[in-house]
DNA sequence: ACTCTTGATACG
DNA sequence: GTATCAAGAGTC
């Protein structure tokens, strides 16, 4: 009797393929495994997804598997069954979804279980050692001062940050030595828990949402709903109390700027448990080793980054998404998942409660919540004694700017800094970068290799393509004219700075920014700098706007608020709103009045009216609606298809023969196909079709249906194409 | 996705 | 002629 086994690639076709089963490995095969096998020129590692005692290929194109690496399944039942269904939603291949799902060291062969821990302790000989021969070596004195008060695992021993030379030399000499040991996982905390700190006196809000959600058992969706500052952590630190009392687990995922060691600490600081952190600061092996702990159990918390969404728990308990309307929970390349929607389907799968927190939710989940399939729970006061913000428009027209800046602003400004105070500046200006342009006349330097304009870097010297990575020395003249009257057009954050400088001589000026944090750990020296008031002035971008508390700023401005609302993305004014509430909150924490100044040519606007005079809530439910009238997401269902070529032709042809294949009715809706806002890139050519459904499970139907014929389509192959199912940006 | 094959273009 | 590159085909 001959076996196959049917496996997932890592590959983006959307077929399983069958692998015959030697004749010493038949007792391995089974559903969940991982194998290598051949695969063309190449080997590949896959999942098994079904068995079978015959298969339809000719004999001679069927190869074995090289080799079992697994005599159990690598996931439990309730993530395979998750990751199946994102392959489907996302329409792509079961294997690809699984690499996503998997870490990267499981994806290349690493065992799922640590087999032994290497263990570093002194011998007899070591033990009976004179410690003074070794005077003249420091390093080894330290190393063996060490290990004599404890034995070290390699990691503890790596992180002490020793010399390797020294544990050599102490090897050599015979005083040290490293053992092999199984490791046992330990699950202490399951027996009884310990608080490492009382919990703060919840507030009678906090308290009602924590009994409401106590109550509850199995899966259920909650929108908690709390205006910054007003203490929805508290929540999360009360709830797990209750979930790890009961021997569980909890995971909790994290925009990727809000993971940061005070987070990490905050939850550390409260319960005496293992907390296993996911981030995409560490390694391949750092990460498998955190994803063992959640598996075995012996982690009781789980934090992490929208990735860690994918890590096992023997012991599900609860699944938090804290700000929840964070753009980086959905993956921008390859696969665009998106980590809250998945959340939500896998505590379905796993009978566990899912948290969904924020200050300014997303339509989505607001939708959800109004129409009552999520719980909605509200923390509405400020916990502390801060005061409501003072808010403010600044009209622009007709108004002299200096770099971008009003007199109303600079004199604001100077009153609150002169009282001792911070300010903060905030630049909303994703992907519009000050340009080059020429006093003149009037040219606009603009990258030869696609459509967008060069950004300036003042301090590299270099003018930058951010579509390409194209990049040159500043020109000293005009391209067009000649005239050495050049001038960087619009305000960045780095120009901003600098004139902010000269203006305000005796308050020094911080800038926070992709630039200026790319270092690792620069963030985190800015911020302390900022608190311990080393700066007065902050200059910056979304990222300041993300959770940190600045007590001492009591003035916020928002300069170019333009720009979000008339922008093509039918997201940025829920963006804006979103990134003016959070702006909001950070000015006057503490007990420090705050106020609020938006600088626009638009200051009649009703949708910027209804933000400032109503707060995001009503601001939300507006949009809401206009998003149901215009049939946009999350009323209406949306599935972007995007294709790249050569020639603008072939994409267009491609798209056009897909919007063929796709239904179009009241129901159907198919826009394109038409440039992508940055239509050449790199050379290519981009085009892009929208297809919109009324209902989720119609889009579904009717492109499962279609996707093999477009997949056969000739032109198929002539152009590079991909599929963003609920797409976050339109670019 | 990756790798090998084939056809097209540039170059001294 | 050959060296290099990009499009095309195939992967159990």
């Amino acid at each position: 009797m001959s076996l196959f086994v049917e496996v997932a690639l890592p590959v983006p076709m959307r077929q399983a393929f069958s692998y015959r089963v030697k004749e010493a490995d038949l007792d391995k095969a089974q559903v969940g495994v991982r194998v290598r096998v051949p695969f063309g020129r190449q080997q590949l590692i896959g999942l098994v997804t079904g068995l079978s005692q015959s298969c339809d290929l000719a004999p001679n194109q069927i190869k074995s598997v090289i080799t079992f690496l697994d005599h159990e399944a690598v996931l439990p039942p309730s993530l395979y069954k998750l990751t199946q269904w994102a392959a489907r939603y996302y329409f792509c291949s079961l294997g690809q979804m699984l690499s996503q799902a998997l870490p990267v060291a499981l994806r290349k062969g690493a065992e799922v279980e640590a087999q032994q821990l290497q263990i570093w302790r002194v011998t007899a000989a070591g033990q009976e050692a004179d410690i003074d021969l070794l005077k003249r070596a420091p390093a080894q004195r330290k190393l063996l001062l060490a290990l004599l008060e404890t034995e070290l695992s390699q990691d503890e021993l790596n992180a002490l940050e020793l010399s390797k030379t020294a544990l050599k030399a102490l090897v050599e000499r015979g005083w040290i030595e490293c053992i092999e040991r199984r490791i046992e996982s330990n699950l202490s905390w399951r027996d009884g828990l310990e608080l490492d700190e009382t919990p703060h006196q919840l507030n009678p809000e906090q308290a009602i949402a924590v009994a409401t959600l106590n109550q509850q058992q199995g899966y259920h969706c909650t929108l908690l709903e709390g205006i910054t500052g007003s203490g929805k952590t508290e929540v999360y630190l009360a709830l797990l109390e209750t979930v790890l009392k009961q021997g569980k687990q909890a995971l909790i995922l994290v925009p990727e700027i809000g993971l940061t060691p005070q987070t990490i600490s905050r939850f550390k600081r409260r319960f005496k448990v293992q907390v296993a952190v996911i981030h995409s600061g560490l390694t391949d092996n750092q990460r498998l080793s955190a994803w063992r702990l959640a598996r075995s159990g012996e982690a009781a918390i789980i934090i992490g980054t929208r990735s860690a969404l994918f890590t096992p728990m023997r012991y599900p308990g609860i699944i938090i998404l804290d700000e929840e309307h964070d753009a980086s929970f959905k993956q921008q390349e390859g696969i665009g998942y998106h980590a809250r929607d998945l959340a939500v389907m896998r505590g379905h799968l796993e009978s566990v409660p899912v948290l969904l927190g924020s200050a300014t939710p997303s339509l989505e989940t607001l939708q959800n919540a109004l129409s009552g399939r999520y719980q909605h729970l509200s923390l509405g006061s400020r916990a502390g004694a801060a005061e409501k913000v003072r808010q403010g428009i600044i009209d622009i027209r007709n108004q002299p700017l200096k770099n971008g800046l009003s007199h109303g602003l600079l004199n604001e400004m100077r009153i609150h800094l002169d009282a001792g105070n911070q300010v903060l500046l905030f630049l909303n200006r994703r992907g519009f970068a000050p340009a080059l342009l020429c006093h003149e006349c009037g040219h606009l330097h603009e990258c030869d290799r696609c459509d967008a304009f060069f950004t300036v870097h003042q301090s590299l010297g270099e003018i930058r393509c951010h579509h390409c990575g194209n990049q040159y020395a500043i020109p000293k003249q005009c391209h067009q004219c000649g005239s050495t009257m050049l001038m960087g057009q619009g305000v960045g954050t780095e120009q901003l700075a600098d004139a902010l400088a000269k203006e305000f001589p005796n308050y020094p000026v911080v800038r926070i920014d992709r630039d200026t944090t790319s270092r690792k750990g620069a963030l985190e020296t800015h911020l302390n700098a900022i608190h311990k008031g080393e700066y007065k002035i902050l200059v910056g971008t979304q990222m300041l706007a993300k959770g940190h508390h600045f007590p001492d700023v009591t003035l916020v401005g928002l300069l170019d608020v333009d720009g979000a609302l008339f922008s093509a993305d039918f997201r940025a004014p829920e963006r804006f709103g979103q990134l003016y509430t959070q702006v909001s909150g950070r000015a006057g924490r503490a007990r420090k009045p705050g106020t609020v100044l938006l600088q626009t040519h638009q200051c009649d606007n009703p949708i910027l009216r209804e933000l400032m005079h109503k707060g995001y809530g009503e601001f939300a439910r507006g949009q809401l609606e206009e998003r149901k009238q215009a049939l946009l997401p999350p009323a209406w269902h949306m599935l972007l298809l995007r294709a790249e070529a050569h020639k603008a032709e072939d994409a267009d042809a491609f798209l056009a023969q897909v919007a063929q294949l796709l239904p179009q009715d009241e129901q159907c809706e198919i826009i394109g196909p038409m440039p992508a806002p940055m239509d050449r890139k790199a050379g290519k050519f981009r085009r892009q079709l929208m297809f919109q459904t009324k209902t989720r499970g119609l889009l579904q139907q009717a492109f499962e249906q279609a996707l093999p014929q477009i997949e056969a389509l000739p032109l198929a192959k002539r152009c590079r194409w991909s599929l963003d199912r609920d797409p976050q940006d339109l670019l």
